[in-house]
DNA sequence: TACAAAATGCAACTTCGTTGCATTTGAAAA
DNA sequence: TTTTCAAATGCAACGAAGTTGCATTTTGTA
């Protein structure tokens, strides 16, 4: 498990208070934190619009991987990279009653999946919805 | 291929001119259409309200379904139901560039995916995320 | 310590979607 | 055909999520 000063070094992020506050709590986190969520628990203050562009940084240096909920709102999670695993694809479990968004390891069997002529296959979601 | 006022006769739904309309380009499209396509794209005027309430209607009704795209806004798209197929399983190609929607027909692979203890499969949405 | 680039804060704005209430319309009964 | 009532529509106002531009502060390096 990685602490949240070395996930940052490994990207040349800048260490803020605030980046390594985000990290922890979703490094913490069995499932997916909305913006919400974590304005809420953070014990680090900040802007609205600061941890909207936090983790936005983060998701563009695949820190992070964003997840829809069915409501339209997003969700981040920690990406996890298990062996054998494609680096961009997911599996998650979407309760459709608590909105919660749980991430799965069980991407193998999609790996032969194949896509129709004249598309690019780059990534690949799972969502099972039901309930928890 | 079914006409719309099939489609509304069959699920005892009232029959409007913005209804017929909104079937009849879904029917026609050969993608997910969010409620900013359709508002544009309907010949029958309506209020922005009308046109949500509709597609809540159809979607609770379970002739449309709706996906999200990357950027959290709603595609709806007609629920076909291949024979074999389970009803409430979707596969979508996602464009990440022109944010398109594609219905696939390749839920067949996806059958026997288990999830962990303690959750309830209702539904499971593929997303292969890619460029068109 | 001094400096530049990057991160943060603030204000204003847009888009998507919802809610409450008044009005109109579809379809079934008289 | 006319009457009737629930359901569908329109309108206004609201709320939440996310974005943009610009001024200020902070980080990491020289």
């Amino acid at each position: 498990m990685s602490r949240p000063e070395d996930i940052l070094q490994q990207h040349r992020l800048k260490h803020t208070r605030l980046r390594k506050a985000v990290l922890e709590k979703l490094l913490a986190a069995d499932k997916g934190l909305s913006h919400q969520d974590l304005s809420k628990d953070l014990e680090v203050s900040c802007n609205r619009v600061t941890l909207f562009r936090t983790l936005h940084v983060f998701e563009e240096a695949g820190i992070l991987h964003k997840i829809m909920d069915p409501d339209g709102t997003s969700k981040y999670a920690y990406s996890t990279h298990p062996e054998g695993s494609d680096t961009h694809s997911h599996a998650h479990f979407v309760c459709l009653y608590c909105k919660e968004i749980f991430c799965l390891n069980e991407v193998a069997l999609l790996k032969g999946l194949k896509v129709p002529k004249g598309f690019e296959k780059v990534q690949l979601d799972v969502q099972i919805k039901g309930y928890c």
